[in-house]
DNA sequence: GTCTATAGACGGATAGAC
DNA sequence: GTCTATCCGTCTATAGAC
Protein backbone atom coordinates (compact mmCIF):
# COMPACT_ATOMS: atom_id res chain seq x y z
CA UNK A 1 0.00 0.00 0.00
CA UNK A 2 1.80 2.65 -1.63
CA UNK A 3 1.85 6.85 -0.22
CA UNK A 4 -1.68 6.75 1.76
CA UNK A 5 -3.29 9.98 3.07
CA UNK A 6 -4.43 13.02 1.71
CA UNK A 7 -3.11 15.37 -0.67
CA UNK A 8 -2.45 18.74 0.39
CA UNK A 9 -5.88 20.19 0.68
CA UNK A 10 -5.03 22.24 -1.42
CA UNK A 11 -5.89 20.40 -5.18
CA UNK A 12 -9.00 19.73 -4.68
CA UNK A 13 -9.32 18.19 -8.16
CA UNK A 14 -12.07 15.52 -7.44
CA UNK A 15 -11.73 14.00 -10.87
CA UNK A 16 -7.88 13.38 -10.57
CA UNK A 17 -8.42 12.20 -7.00
CA UNK A 18 -10.72 10.08 -7.67
CA UNK A 19 -9.01 8.42 -10.70
CA UNK A 20 -5.79 7.93 -8.78
CA UNK A 21 -7.57 6.06 -6.17
CA UNK A 22 -8.81 3.71 -8.84
CA UNK A 23 -5.49 3.27 -10.44
CA UNK A 24 -3.78 2.11 -6.70
CA UNK A 25 -7.19 0.06 -6.52
CA UNK A 26 -7.30 -2.03 -9.51
CA UNK A 27 -3.97 -2.82 -9.63
CA UNK A 28 -3.54 -4.16 -6.09
CA UNK A 29 -6.79 -6.25 -6.34
CA UNK A 30 -7.82 -6.33 -10.16
CA UNK A 31 -11.28 -5.70 -11.59
CA UNK A 32 -13.84 -7.36 -9.68
CA UNK A 33 -12.48 -7.02 -6.43
CA UNK A 34 -12.20 -3.38 -6.47
CA UNK A 35 -15.43 -1.89 -5.36
CA UNK A 36 -16.87 1.62 -6.52
CA UNK A 37 -17.42 2.16 -3.06
CA UNK A 38 -13.38 1.47 -1.94
CA UNK A 39 -12.51 4.08 -4.63
CA UNK A 40 -14.36 6.02 -3.28
CA UNK A 41 -13.50 5.87 0.41
CA UNK A 42 -9.55 6.49 -0.45
CA UNK A 43 -10.33 9.31 -2.72
CA UNK A 44 -12.62 10.36 -0.10
CA UNK A 45 -15.36 11.46 -2.09
CA UNK A 46 -19.18 9.95 -2.24
CA UNK A 47 -19.53 6.86 -4.40
CA UNK A 48 -22.04 8.36 -6.60
CA UNK A 49 -19.45 10.78 -7.94
CA UNK A 50 -17.62 8.10 -9.62
CA UNK A 51 -20.99 7.54 -11.85
CA UNK A 52 -21.19 10.87 -12.00
CA UNK A 53 -17.82 11.45 -13.88
CA UNK A 54 -16.94 8.06 -15.47
CA UNK A 55 -20.54 6.61 -15.68
CA UNK A 56 -19.99 3.46 -14.88
CA UNK A 57 -17.23 0.71 -13.08
CA UNK A 58 -15.63 -0.33 -17.04
CA UNK A 59 -16.12 3.59 -18.19
CA UNK A 60 -13.78 4.14 -14.47
CA UNK A 61 -11.19 1.70 -15.54
CA UNK A 62 -11.01 2.61 -18.83
CA UNK A 63 -9.88 6.21 -18.00
CA UNK A 64 -7.62 4.56 -15.32
CA UNK A 65 -5.75 2.79 -17.15
CA UNK A 66 -2.33 4.23 -17.89
CA UNK A 67 1.47 3.51 -18.28
CA UNK A 68 2.73 4.55 -15.14
CA UNK A 69 5.96 4.89 -16.57
CA UNK A 70 7.26 6.90 -20.28
CA UNK A 71 8.12 4.33 -21.96
CA UNK A 72 10.53 6.66 -24.58
CA UNK A 73 12.01 8.28 -21.50
CA UNK A 74 12.56 4.83 -20.50
CA UNK A 75 14.40 4.40 -23.85
CA UNK A 76 15.97 7.12 -24.30
CA UNK A 77 19.54 7.37 -25.45
CA UNK A 78 19.60 3.34 -25.69
CA UNK A 79 20.34 3.44 -29.56
CA UNK A 80 23.71 5.74 -28.79
CA UNK A 81 25.11 2.10 -27.67
CA UNK A 82 23.51 -0.36 -29.85
CA UNK A 83 25.31 -3.14 -28.65
CA UNK A 84 24.65 -2.61 -25.26
CA UNK A 85 21.23 -1.94 -25.35
CA UNK A 86 19.80 -5.41 -24.17
CA UNK A 87 21.76 -4.62 -20.77
CA UNK A 88 20.93 -1.25 -20.71
CA UNK A 89 17.61 -1.82 -21.07
CA UNK A 90 17.00 -4.44 -18.42
CA UNK A 91 19.05 -2.28 -15.87
CA UNK A 92 16.63 0.59 -16.49
CA UNK A 93 13.25 -1.24 -15.97
CA UNK A 94 14.77 -3.30 -12.75
CA UNK A 95 15.59 0.22 -11.99
CA UNK A 96 12.56 1.58 -11.91
CA UNK A 97 10.71 -1.65 -10.48
CA UNK A 98 13.12 -1.85 -7.43
CA UNK A 99 13.57 1.89 -7.36
CA UNK A 100 9.84 2.79 -7.56
CA UNK A 101 7.34 0.58 -5.79
CA UNK A 102 4.20 2.47 -6.75
CA UNK A 103 5.34 2.53 -10.30
CA UNK A 104 6.22 -1.40 -9.70
CA UNK A 105 2.73 -2.10 -8.04
CA UNK A 106 0.99 -0.03 -10.91
CA UNK A 107 2.51 -2.07 -14.03
CA UNK A 108 2.38 -5.42 -11.83
CA UNK A 109 -1.91 -4.06 -11.39
CA UNK A 110 -2.02 -3.54 -15.65
CA UNK A 111 -1.25 -6.93 -15.66
CA UNK A 112 -3.24 -8.32 -13.14
CA UNK A 113 -6.21 -6.08 -14.78
CA UNK A 114 -5.37 -7.60 -18.57
CA UNK A 115 -5.39 -10.88 -17.66
CA UNK A 116 -8.71 -10.81 -15.45
CA UNK A 117 -10.83 -8.85 -17.53
CA UNK A 118 -11.72 -9.42 -21.21
CA UNK A 119 -11.85 -5.41 -21.96
CA UNK A 120 -9.22 -4.85 -19.94
CA UNK A 121 -6.91 -6.82 -22.05
CA UNK A 122 -7.96 -5.54 -25.34
CA UNK A 123 -7.27 -1.73 -23.55
CA UNK A 124 -4.18 -2.80 -22.22
CA UNK A 125 -3.17 -4.32 -26.01
CA UNK A 126 -3.51 -1.12 -27.05
CA UNK A 127 -1.80 1.15 -24.66
CA UNK A 128 1.28 -1.15 -25.29
CA UNK A 129 1.00 -1.35 -28.64
CA UNK A 130 0.83 2.13 -28.74
CA UNK A 131 3.52 3.22 -26.60
CA UNK A 132 6.11 0.54 -26.08
CA UNK A 133 6.27 -0.58 -29.75
CA UNK A 134 6.81 2.87 -30.70
CA UNK A 135 9.45 3.50 -28.32
CA UNK A 136 11.08 0.92 -29.12
CA UNK A 137 11.21 1.08 -32.52
CA UNK A 138 14.12 3.44 -32.42
CA UNK A 139 16.49 0.67 -31.17
CA UNK A 140 15.32 -2.55 -32.47
CA UNK A 141 16.75 -3.87 -36.02
CA UNK A 142 14.59 -2.96 -38.77
CA UNK A 143 13.35 -6.38 -40.21
CA UNK A 144 10.65 -7.66 -37.57
CA UNK A 145 10.20 -4.71 -35.93
CA UNK A 146 6.61 -5.80 -34.48
CA UNK A 147 8.07 -9.56 -33.34
CA UNK A 148 11.34 -8.09 -31.53
CA UNK A 149 9.16 -5.50 -29.44
CA UNK A 150 6.53 -7.77 -28.44
CA UNK A 151 9.41 -10.44 -27.29
CA UNK A 152 11.10 -8.59 -25.45
CA UNK A 153 7.77 -7.45 -23.95
CA UNK A 154 6.95 -10.83 -23.26
CA UNK A 155 10.22 -11.83 -21.66
CA UNK A 156 10.19 -8.37 -19.63
CA UNK A 157 6.78 -9.46 -18.74
CA UNK A 158 7.37 -13.24 -17.94
CA UNK A 159 9.88 -11.45 -15.43
CA UNK A 160 7.28 -8.62 -14.11
CA UNK A 161 5.23 -12.38 -13.44
CA UNK A 162 7.76 -14.28 -11.90
CA UNK A 163 9.46 -11.84 -10.08
CA UNK A 164 6.63 -9.68 -8.50
CA UNK A 165 3.89 -11.34 -8.98
CA UNK A 166 3.86 -15.41 -8.57
CA UNK A 167 7.35 -14.46 -6.61
CA UNK A 168 8.78 -17.99 -8.10
CA UNK A 169 12.29 -18.09 -5.72
CA UNK A 170 14.78 -18.57 -8.39
CA UNK A 171 14.05 -14.70 -10.28
CA UNK A 172 12.43 -13.35 -6.66
CA UNK A 173 15.74 -13.75 -5.09
CA UNK A 174 18.38 -13.04 -7.75
CA UNK A 175 20.10 -9.50 -7.35
CA UNK A 176 19.18 -7.22 -10.61
CA UNK A 177 23.11 -7.66 -11.39
CA UNK A 178 22.72 -11.17 -11.86
CA UNK A 179 19.59 -10.53 -13.70
CA UNK A 180 20.81 -7.69 -15.89
CA UNK A 181 23.78 -10.72 -16.60
CA UNK A 182 21.28 -13.34 -17.56
CA UNK A 183 18.78 -10.94 -19.18
CA UNK A 184 20.86 -8.18 -20.91
CA UNK A 185 21.89 -11.03 -23.64
CA UNK A 186 18.49 -12.30 -24.36
CA UNK A 187 17.34 -8.75 -24.92
CA UNK A 188 20.49 -7.82 -27.16
CA UNK A 189 19.28 -11.05 -29.14
CA UNK A 190 15.85 -9.96 -29.67
CA UNK A 191 16.87 -6.43 -30.74
CA UNK A 192 19.29 -7.10 -33.55
CA UNK A 193 19.78 -10.78 -33.50
CA UNK A 194 18.43 -13.53 -35.86
CA UNK A 195 14.37 -13.61 -34.86
CA UNK A 196 12.61 -16.17 -37.57
CA UNK A 197 13.44 -14.60 -40.51
CA UNK A 198 13.95 -17.45 -42.54
CA UNK A 199 10.04 -18.07 -42.00
CA UNK A 200 7.34 -16.60 -43.97
CA UNK A 201 8.77 -13.19 -43.18
CA UNK A 202 5.52 -11.84 -45.54
CA UNK A 203 3.62 -12.72 -42.10
CA UNK A 204 5.89 -12.03 -40.16
CA UNK A 205 5.98 -7.90 -40.66
CA UNK A 206 2.53 -7.07 -39.63
CA UNK B 1 -15.78 -23.75 -24.59
CA UNK B 2 -14.32 -26.97 -24.80
CA UNK B 3 -16.10 -30.42 -24.58
CA UNK B 4 -19.23 -29.68 -22.95
CA UNK B 5 -22.72 -32.26 -22.20
CA UNK B 6 -22.42 -34.76 -19.69
CA UNK B 7 -20.17 -37.86 -19.81
CA UNK B 8 -21.70 -40.68 -20.69
CA UNK B 9 -23.97 -41.40 -17.63
CA UNK B 10 -22.02 -44.55 -16.35
CA UNK B 11 -19.87 -42.43 -14.42
CA UNK B 12 -21.35 -40.96 -12.13
CA UNK B 13 -18.76 -39.81 -9.79
CA UNK B 14 -19.96 -36.83 -8.68
CA UNK B 15 -16.65 -35.59 -7.18
CA UNK B 16 -14.53 -35.62 -10.31
CA UNK B 17 -17.64 -33.75 -12.06
CA UNK B 18 -17.24 -30.74 -9.96
CA UNK B 19 -13.24 -30.48 -10.37
CA UNK B 20 -13.85 -30.86 -13.84
CA UNK B 21 -16.19 -28.15 -14.12
CA UNK B 22 -14.58 -26.01 -11.60
CA UNK B 23 -11.23 -26.40 -13.80
CA UNK B 24 -12.82 -25.03 -16.98
CA UNK B 25 -14.69 -22.16 -15.47
CA UNK B 26 -12.04 -20.74 -12.84
CA UNK B 27 -9.18 -20.88 -16.15
CA UNK B 28 -12.15 -19.42 -18.52
CA UNK B 29 -13.20 -16.29 -16.08
CA UNK B 30 -10.49 -16.37 -13.45
CA UNK B 31 -11.54 -16.85 -9.61
CA UNK B 32 -13.65 -14.24 -8.70
CA UNK B 33 -15.81 -14.30 -11.81
CA UNK B 34 -16.50 -18.08 -11.33
CA UNK B 35 -19.69 -18.51 -9.16
CA UNK B 36 -20.79 -21.61 -7.18
CA UNK B 37 -23.78 -21.65 -8.50
CA UNK B 38 -22.00 -21.72 -12.62
CA UNK B 39 -20.01 -24.39 -11.25
CA UNK B 40 -22.61 -26.26 -9.85
CA UNK B 41 -24.39 -25.86 -12.90
CA UNK B 42 -21.98 -26.78 -15.46
CA UNK B 43 -21.51 -30.34 -13.34
CA UNK B 44 -25.47 -30.65 -13.10
CA UNK B 45 -25.11 -31.08 -9.63
CA UNK B 46 -26.92 -29.37 -6.60
CA UNK B 47 -24.43 -26.05 -5.59
CA UNK B 48 -24.84 -27.47 -1.89
CA UNK B 49 -22.59 -30.31 -3.12
CA UNK B 50 -19.90 -28.71 -3.86
CA UNK B 51 -20.29 -26.83 0.07
CA UNK B 52 -20.02 -30.66 0.77
CA UNK B 53 -17.44 -31.69 -1.10
CA UNK B 54 -15.30 -28.89 -0.63
CA UNK B 55 -15.89 -26.92 2.16
CA UNK B 56 -15.91 -23.69 0.39
CA UNK B 57 -14.93 -21.98 -2.60
CA UNK B 58 -11.24 -21.68 -1.68
CA UNK B 59 -11.36 -25.42 -1.25
CA UNK B 60 -12.67 -26.00 -4.17
CA UNK B 61 -9.97 -23.82 -6.15
CA UNK B 62 -7.28 -25.41 -4.16
CA UNK B 63 -8.82 -28.74 -5.05
CA UNK B 64 -8.60 -27.75 -9.17
CA UNK B 65 -5.46 -26.50 -9.43
CA UNK B 66 -3.61 -28.94 -11.21
CA UNK B 67 -1.06 -29.05 -14.04
CA UNK B 68 -2.78 -29.88 -17.09
CA UNK B 69 0.84 -31.23 -19.11
CA UNK B 70 3.12 -33.15 -17.26
CA UNK B 71 6.27 -31.94 -16.91
CA UNK B 72 8.31 -35.14 -16.74
CA UNK B 73 6.47 -35.82 -20.35
CA UNK B 74 7.57 -32.86 -21.69
CA UNK B 75 10.85 -32.61 -21.28
CA UNK B 76 11.53 -36.48 -21.26
CA UNK B 77 14.94 -37.08 -23.85
CA UNK B 78 15.86 -33.65 -23.59
CA UNK B 79 19.12 -34.40 -22.70
CA UNK B 80 20.05 -36.55 -25.00
CA UNK B 81 20.60 -33.49 -26.98
CA UNK B 82 21.97 -30.61 -24.78
CA UNK B 83 22.91 -28.19 -27.39
CA UNK B 84 19.56 -27.88 -28.82
CA UNK B 85 17.56 -28.61 -26.03
CA UNK B 86 16.30 -24.92 -25.70
CA UNK B 87 14.91 -25.20 -29.44
CA UNK B 88 13.09 -28.20 -28.43
CA UNK B 89 11.07 -26.99 -25.66
CA UNK B 90 9.94 -24.01 -26.97
CA UNK B 91 8.83 -26.31 -29.81
CA UNK B 92 7.12 -29.14 -27.38
CA UNK B 93 5.78 -26.06 -25.50
CA UNK B 94 3.97 -24.20 -28.63
CA UNK B 95 3.07 -28.03 -30.04
CA UNK B 96 0.93 -27.96 -27.08
CA UNK B 97 -0.56 -25.08 -27.05
CA UNK B 98 -0.98 -24.91 -30.59
CA UNK B 99 -2.59 -28.24 -30.97
CA UNK B 100 -3.95 -29.23 -27.96
CA UNK B 101 -6.67 -25.97 -26.80
CA UNK B 102 -7.94 -27.34 -23.77
CA UNK B 103 -4.28 -27.57 -22.31
CA UNK B 104 -4.08 -24.36 -23.56
CA UNK B 105 -6.62 -22.71 -21.80
CA UNK B 106 -6.06 -24.55 -18.45
CA UNK B 107 -2.62 -22.70 -18.30
CA UNK B 108 -3.79 -19.70 -19.44
CA UNK B 109 -6.28 -20.03 -16.45
CA UNK B 110 -3.43 -21.20 -13.86
CA UNK B 111 -2.05 -17.73 -14.77
CA UNK B 112 -5.58 -16.10 -15.02
CA UNK B 113 -6.21 -17.47 -10.88
CA UNK B 114 -2.52 -16.79 -9.76
CA UNK B 115 -2.63 -13.41 -10.71
CA UNK B 116 -6.31 -12.85 -9.71
CA UNK B 117 -5.83 -13.99 -5.78
CA UNK B 118 -3.21 -13.90 -3.51
CA UNK B 119 -3.95 -17.44 -2.02
CA UNK B 120 -3.77 -19.17 -5.82
CA UNK B 121 -0.55 -17.10 -6.49
CA UNK B 122 1.22 -19.17 -3.71
CA UNK B 123 -0.38 -22.64 -4.78
CA UNK B 124 0.80 -21.66 -8.45
CA UNK B 125 4.31 -21.07 -6.97
CA UNK B 126 4.31 -24.41 -4.91
CA UNK B 127 2.83 -26.14 -7.89
CA UNK B 128 5.32 -25.03 -10.56
CA UNK B 129 8.45 -25.58 -7.94
CA UNK B 130 6.97 -28.92 -7.12
CA UNK B 131 7.16 -30.30 -10.74
CA UNK B 132 8.67 -27.80 -13.28
CA UNK B 133 11.52 -26.99 -11.44
CA UNK B 134 12.49 -30.79 -10.07
CA UNK B 135 11.93 -31.64 -13.97
CA UNK B 136 13.78 -29.40 -15.40
CA UNK B 137 16.52 -30.04 -13.35
CA UNK B 138 18.05 -32.95 -15.64
CA UNK B 139 18.51 -30.73 -18.81
CA UNK B 140 19.83 -27.45 -16.69
CA UNK B 141 23.40 -26.85 -16.30
CA UNK B 142 24.45 -27.35 -12.76
CA UNK B 143 24.98 -24.05 -11.28
CA UNK B 144 22.21 -21.53 -10.21
CA UNK B 145 19.30 -24.42 -10.69
CA UNK B 146 17.02 -22.94 -9.28
CA UNK B 147 17.13 -19.54 -11.06
CA UNK B 148 17.58 -21.20 -14.90
CA UNK B 149 14.60 -22.36 -14.28
CA UNK B 150 12.92 -19.75 -12.84
CA UNK B 151 14.57 -17.64 -16.20
CA UNK B 152 12.92 -20.24 -18.58
CA UNK B 153 9.33 -20.53 -16.91
CA UNK B 154 9.49 -16.56 -16.77
CA UNK B 155 9.83 -15.99 -20.74
CA UNK B 156 7.56 -19.14 -21.48
CA UNK B 157 5.31 -17.24 -19.07
CA UNK B 158 5.62 -14.08 -20.69
CA UNK B 159 5.14 -15.79 -24.47
CA UNK B 160 1.71 -17.47 -22.93
CA UNK B 161 0.81 -14.26 -21.81
CA UNK B 162 1.79 -11.95 -24.86
CA UNK B 163 0.37 -14.80 -27.87
CA UNK B 164 -2.79 -16.11 -26.02
CA UNK B 165 -3.92 -14.08 -23.51
CA UNK B 166 -2.79 -9.99 -24.21
CA UNK B 167 -3.09 -10.88 -28.06
CA UNK B 168 0.07 -8.38 -28.89
CA UNK B 169 0.33 -8.63 -32.49
CA UNK B 170 3.70 -9.53 -32.97
CA UNK B 171 3.70 -12.23 -31.56
CA UNK B 172 0.29 -13.15 -31.63
CA UNK B 173 0.76 -13.42 -35.52
CA UNK B 174 4.53 -14.80 -35.21
CA UNK B 175 4.17 -18.98 -36.74
CA UNK B 176 5.54 -21.50 -34.18
CA UNK B 177 8.09 -21.59 -36.44
CA UNK B 178 9.19 -18.21 -36.15
CA UNK B 179 9.10 -18.56 -32.25
CA UNK B 180 11.42 -21.44 -31.96
CA UNK B 181 14.06 -19.79 -34.32
CA UNK B 182 13.25 -16.67 -32.01
CA UNK B 183 13.09 -18.12 -28.65
CA UNK B 184 14.83 -21.36 -28.97
CA UNK B 185 18.36 -20.09 -28.54
CA UNK B 186 17.13 -17.77 -25.54
CA UNK B 187 16.24 -20.76 -23.25
CA UNK B 188 19.47 -22.77 -24.55
CA UNK B 189 21.03 -19.61 -22.90
CA UNK B 190 18.81 -19.92 -19.85
CA UNK B 191 19.35 -23.77 -19.54
CA UNK B 192 23.42 -23.34 -20.40
CA UNK B 193 24.69 -20.32 -20.56
CA UNK B 194 26.14 -17.58 -18.14
CA UNK B 195 23.80 -16.49 -15.93
CA UNK B 196 25.00 -13.99 -13.37
CA UNK B 197 27.05 -16.63 -11.59
CA UNK B 198 29.75 -13.58 -11.02
CA UNK B 199 27.81 -11.69 -8.69
CA UNK B 200 27.02 -13.09 -5.07
CA UNK B 201 26.83 -16.82 -6.04
CA UNK B 202 26.11 -17.38 -2.29
CA UNK B 203 22.70 -15.93 -2.76
CA UNK B 204 22.26 -17.38 -6.02
CA UNK B 205 21.61 -20.62 -5.74
CA UNK B 206 18.86 -21.14 -2.99
C1' DG C 1 -21.44 19.35 -8.27
C1' DT C 2 -22.36 16.79 -4.22
C1' DC C 3 -24.81 13.80 -1.26
C1' DT C 4 -28.79 10.65 0.75
C1' DA C 5 -31.45 6.88 0.17
C1' DT C 6 -32.59 2.92 -1.87
C1' DA C 7 -33.64 -0.11 -5.55
C1' DG C 8 -32.52 -4.43 -7.52
C1' DA C 9 -29.74 -8.26 -8.17
C1' DC C 10 -26.48 -11.76 -6.95
C1' DG C 11 -23.39 -14.68 -4.51
C1' DG C 12 -21.54 -17.56 -0.62
C1' DA C 13 -22.85 -20.21 2.88
C1' DT C 14 -25.90 -22.99 6.10
C1' DA C 15 -29.67 -25.81 8.23
C1' DG C 16 -32.03 -29.59 7.90
C1' DA C 17 -35.30 -32.81 5.45
C1' DC C 18 -35.05 -36.91 2.65
C1' DG D 1 -25.05 -38.37 -0.47
C1' DT D 2 -28.35 -35.30 -2.35
C1' DC D 3 -31.51 -31.58 -2.50
C1' DT D 4 -34.77 -27.53 -0.84
C1' DA D 5 -35.16 -23.34 1.17
C1' DT D 6 -33.29 -19.44 2.80
C1' DC D 7 -30.36 -16.14 5.37
C1' DC D 8 -27.29 -12.46 5.08
C1' DG D 9 -24.05 -9.66 3.19
C1' DT D 10 -22.39 -7.01 -0.68
C1' DC D 11 -22.35 -4.89 -4.88
C1' DT D 12 -23.62 -1.64 -8.93
C1' DA D 13 -26.50 1.69 -10.24
C1' DT D 14 -30.12 5.26 -10.08
C1' DA D 15 -33.47 8.79 -8.58
C1' DG D 16 -33.77 12.88 -6.75
C1' DA D 17 -33.02 16.43 -2.93
C1' DC D 18 -29.88 20.15 -1.88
Amino acid sequence: MPPRGRRPVGSSDTRQEILTAAGELFAERGFERTTMRAVAARADVDPALIHHYFVNKEGLLAAALVLPVDPAALLAGLDKDPEHAGEALVGRLLGVWEGDPDARHRMVGLLRVGLSHERAAAGLRDLLGRTILIALSRVVAQDHRSLRAALVGSQMGGLLLGRYVLGIPGVRDATPGQLVVAIGPVLQHYLTGPVGGAVAPATASR
